[in-house]
Parts: structure tokens; C-alpha cells; sequence
DNA sequence: TTGTATGCGTTATCAT
DNA sequence: ATGATAACGCATACAA
């Protein structure tokens, strides 16, 4: 060993009785030599190399290389069923392009710049941001310390960074036409904050494109968390004319929904339609299991492979690739 | 810039007409010179870091020092609210150590290896496993390839790896104690595959404990998926004598026995006391909430700092600490 | 008080 | 067909 510990590149060169530039073609695997190496100096290097347990050193290989070969998954637990699909099918490729997979967690918006540090250092080459993130989190920084970006978002335009469009608004419409359609009469919203958001105009435009008129006593806002939701939602159903439908932001609020309705000898979906947002994991669990808005195309290959071929030309023209969400039926509406 | 794009360390010695010694010192905030620098000269440095945008490369910065200046956080979803906790402190002891953290959420076993390239290919100073890991994880080829391994695990003794103990099988002693103080006659076992583990050990130890004889028909095995717990347990309770408690291995089958007592018309906690594992997210939010065994202390600060005492020093003493699981008291028991 | 020189381990461009 | 060798960007012992 070259000082002490690991094995390096020259290790191996001196028992194989070869060159470091040698065993270096050899066991990075590039091919692109005019001529191929004769196999029985591939194989004395290879064999040296595993005798001796080389390991290659990443940071050296950075450095030279000008890529971290590494890239993010940032997301905000809690999350759909499908992060587990992104989160395989980004490591299937990235092992394929010879990269490694780290995830991201954002716990916190509040403290997202801290999570973000592994990205803002400089660590990864590219990162993935989950949908709703990017809209509350500033990329700037990470913009500029990673050679590609790729978010879901249905406004966001950022010199540089690929975009993958949910459709949000048109999903949240369809899933209230279907709610009109179903002949519900009453359909209320469930806000986070009161903000006329993707979700809610999607609503609102479903209901005038019904002709009818948005209630402002059906529309609730508080479903910051999920005890606050449950009040929200009972003093709804305690209302002299309580809805009949009820269009979550939030598969959290929609969860709230179905609790209170229990609390209040509401039926789902007989007296109550619930549809929440977001098509979470809990979704498939929760008694009656929870219709939901939110990712079902479960076929992240192209967006993928496109974030590396940004890596490998980061001049690429900014793509805009298209996943819309849809309304994921269960018992619940 | 030096090539092309970043600024780099001789850029701004050039701008500050200092030498890249001195630039480094300056930025890389060590404080061990014998002497300090002057004023006038740091203020220039920083200046014209700043202004030049520089940003330094952390891969000549891990070649250099032999640090990544990485650590990563290896879980299996779905997991429980320590998590948070748990990243957050991490977060925050690795950034006053000039540290990033990045998540490693495994999400299926069979798939690990792949999960863990980011460990094995060397691009992390020090991991740590949460509770589960490490007893399905090979962790060797982790071993090798990083300066430090923390994991929580009532059996490993891995050399050179740090350990928090957690008493599984005391802990479920003691939420089988509570049930049989509370009076319930006979309390049911449910188990994922039949094995003897410690969970089940405790289950027996506290029965034995009463004086009481382990009934072969209160032990279920098949809580594999939350389906096939429901069937399970319904069997159950269908039997001639049910069961009026339940024990189970996970909070998944717990949610499974809240389901199936709801089908067959039982009362929770009435005619039917239900214990889980894990103390998930899930188990705050379930109806009834879920009483569950699990992680309690959220203070892991000594874990996360006797990681980085690792990293500092290989050499120092496998550590053992202790963080016994406790019963988190809900509604279900 | 500041600068010079060297090396970290690897890759890629040349020569040979 | 293989080997010298020069970077990659930074940190540090030591010289000045």
C-alpha cells in the first residue's frame, strides 16, 4: 500500500509489472483505445487488482474526471408510493452510467438549506427535486453548483433546469367533473392556507364549467395538520346544509375527512365522497382506502436519463417533459 | 477562472494578490497557525472570494484531506417520527463539523447492495444504519469502504463498528407485562414469519414471567403484507376463544388487527387491546392511535458525535450505548 | 507574516 | 502495445 491503508493505482501497477496509465485503462473500463489490450496483460492486471482488494479512490477519480458521479433525490416525506419506483429506476440507471443514488429528505422547508447542503457543496453532479419542492425552495444556489437539474413543476421556468409538468390544475378539475358527474350536488375544498393555488382553481374550474356557483361556506381553509383538519371538517358536517363531496388539497386533509366523517356518522362514500391529493403511501390503507389525485405513470426513464444526458452537455437545451396526474380511484369516492 | 467555469483558489489569490497558502488558510477557517493572520490581509481574501464567487471544489478538498466530509443515513421506510429527529440532529452535528449528510432509504432488501453503492464505492466517512439494517445487512463490504459505522442492533459485534442497543426483547416484555396487568386473559402473539426473535422471546418471557403457558393458538404468523395480516387476524378473532389482546411484530400488523377488529365487531380497546412495533408516523394518526413499542429518547446526540469521533480516529474502541425502546402509550391499549 | 513546493490518486495525452 | 508525464484543485510542512 502506498502509505498506509488502501490500495492504490500503483499498488496494483507494481504487481502486475505494469504501468499505472495500464492498469488504469484496464480497470476503469473505457474502450475507447484505438486498439484493444492483449488479454493476457488485462488479465494479470485484473487479477493484481483483486488480489490486492483495490478499491479506487472517488475523490481522486472526481477531481481528474470533473464529476462527483453521484446525483440527488430531494423530496419531502411524506411520500407516494411512487418515490419508491423513482428511487429504484433512478438507481438502475445510474449504476448503468457507472453513478450513484443519495436521497435528500427534506424534512423541513424551513430548513431546507441545510438539507440542501450536500447539493450546494458541490457533492453531486445532478439532483431530482420531488414534486411540490421546488416551488417553495429558491434552486439559485443549487442551480449553480450542479451540472444538471430536474424538477416537477407545473410554473416554474429556470435558465438551465429540465422540467417535468404534473398538470396539476386540469387533474384537480377532472377529479371535481367527476365528482359533478357522479351527481354530487355539494362539493366543498379543503385549503392548506386559503391560497388560490393550482388545486384550488382546478376546482373552481370544474365548477363553473358545470355552471355552478363556488359557496364560499363550502370552501374550508386549515388543513395544516391533521387535528386542525378534523375540526375543519366537522364543523363542516355539522352545518345546516353540509356537502356531499368533499375535494381534499392534501391526502392528509382528505384523511382528516374520512376520520371526522366516522366522528359524525357520515357514511363514505354513501353520504360523503372524499378525494384527496397526492396519492401517498397511507392511501391504499386508509379505511375506506383513499381516492386520490396525484402520480400514476410509473415510468420515470425518460426524465432520468435525461437529467444525464444534461450532466454529460450541460448546454442541452432545457426540456420540458410532460407526467400529468391523475384521479387514482379507491373506495372513497 | 482558472479553465473554464468555477472559480478556483488561485483565482482569487491572483484577485487578492496573496499566495494560495494564504487563501487557503483564510477560507478553509483553520485556526491552528501559531500566529494569526492580520486583519487587513483576511478581509482582502474574503473580499475577493465573495466577489468572485468562489465556492471551492470539494473533491480536490476530500483528495487532499482524505475526508469526504459526507456522512449518510441508511433507513428502511416506512419509519417512524425518530427519523426526523434523528436527520435533523444529524444535520445539525455534521454541519458544526463542516459535514453534509445524505439519506440512504432502502426500500427493498433484496435491492441493498445497490442502495448502498454510495457507501461501498467509498464517497462516505461514516454511515449510520437505523434499527433493522444491520441484522439483514452484509456489513462488511460498508465496513471497508468507510472510516466509520454506527448501528442500532441488540446482537452485532462487528469489529471496529459502534453500536446502540435498544433491548427489543425487554421492551416487548414489558408491553406484554402491562397487558396482562391490565387484566387481559389472553393475549395474542403476531409474528411476521414464525422465527423466535426477540420479539417474540419477549412476548414469552413476560407470559412465563406470570406464570402463564404460551397457547400455540394465540401465536399467528403472517403479517408479510397488510393483506394478508388482515386474514390472519380475522381468522382469529373467529376463533371459538379470541383473543383479547394482541402483541404484534409490527406496527403494520397492528393496523391490520385495528382493520380486522373493525370487520368483526370489536371494540379497541374494549374487547380488544392492540400493541405494535416500531412506533411509526402511521401509529399517531391510526383510529384508534396506536399504542406501539418502540424508539422513545429522541436525543441522539452522543450517537451522531461518537460517529464523528470515529471518523476522526479509526482506532478508538468499538463503542457500545444504549437507547431502550419503551411502550408509547396511545389509545389502542 | 507570507510564499514555495510537494503530494493526494487518478485520468488522459502524448511519446516511445 | 505500453509507459512517462502533466494536470485536476487544494492543504500543509517548511522555507524565507
Amino acid at each position: 500500500m502506498s502509505r498506509e491503508g488502501r490500495t492504490t493505482l500503483r499498488d496494483v501497477a507494481t504487481a502486475a509489472g505494469v504501468s499505472v496509465a495500464t492498469c488504469s485503462y484496464v480497470l476503469s473500463g473505457r474502450a475507447d483505445r484505438t486498439t484493444p489490450l492483449p488479454e493476457p496483460t488485462r488479465q494479470r492486471v485484473e487479477e493484481a487488482a483483486r488480489r490486492l482488494g483495490y478499491k479506487g479512490n472517488t475523490a481522486a477519480r472526481s477531481l481528474r474526471r470533473q464529476r462527483s458521479e453521484l446525483i440527488a433525490l430531494v423530496y419531502a416525506p411524506p411520500v407516494g408510493p411512487w418515490l419508491d419506483r423513482l428511487t429504484m429506476q433512478c438507481e438502475d440507471i445510474a449504476a448503468a452510467h457507472g453513478y450513484s443514488v443519495v436521497g435528500v429528505p427534506v424534512r423541513r422547508l424551513d430548513r431546507a438549506a441545510q438539507s440542501l447542503r450536500v447539493i450546494t457543496r458541490g457533492h453531486v453532479d445532478g439532483a431530482i427535486f420531488a414534486p411540490g419542492l421546488s416551488d417553495d425552495i429558491d434552486l439559485t444556489a443549487a442551480r449553480r453548483s450542479t451540472r444538471a437539474l430536474m424538477t416537477f413543476s407545473d410554473h416554474l421556468e429556470f435558465p438551465g433546469v429540465d422540467v417535468v409538468r404534473n398538470n396539476v390544475r386540469q387533474a384537480l378539475a377532472e377529479a371535481t367533473s367527476y365528482l359533478v358527474a357522479a351527481g354530487r350536488e355539494r362539493i366543498a375544498f379543503l385549503s392548506h392556507n386559503g391560497s388560490h393555488d393550482d388545486r384550488y382553481l382546478g376546482y373552481v374550474d370544474a365548477l363553473r364549467q358545470a355552471g355552478r356557483e363556488i359557496d364560499p361556506a363550502l370552501v374550508r381553509v386549515g388543513a395544516a395538520s391533521r387535528e386542525e383538519a378534523v375540526v375543519v371538517v366537522r364543523d363542516l358536517l355539522d352545518s345546516p346544509q353540509p356537502p356531499d363531496a368533499i375535494v381534499s388539497e392534501s391526502d392528509r386533509g382528505a384523511f382528516a375527512a374520512l376520520q371526522a366523517a366516522v366522528d359524525r356518522g357520515f357514511k363514505v362514500p354513501g353520504d360523503l365522497a372524499v378525494i384527496g391529493t397526492g396519492n401517498t403511501q397511507e392511501a391504499t390503507y386508509s379505511s375506506p382506502p383513499l381516492t386520490s389525485v396525484g402520480m400514476h405513470q410509473l415510468d420515470f426513464t425518460e426524465m432520468v436519463e435525461a437529467l444525464f444526458a444534461r450532466i454529460d452537455d450541460p448546454s442541452l437545451p432545457a426540456r420540458e417533459l410532460s407526467m400529468p396526474w391523475v384521479l387514482n380511484h379507491r373506495a372513497s369516492a
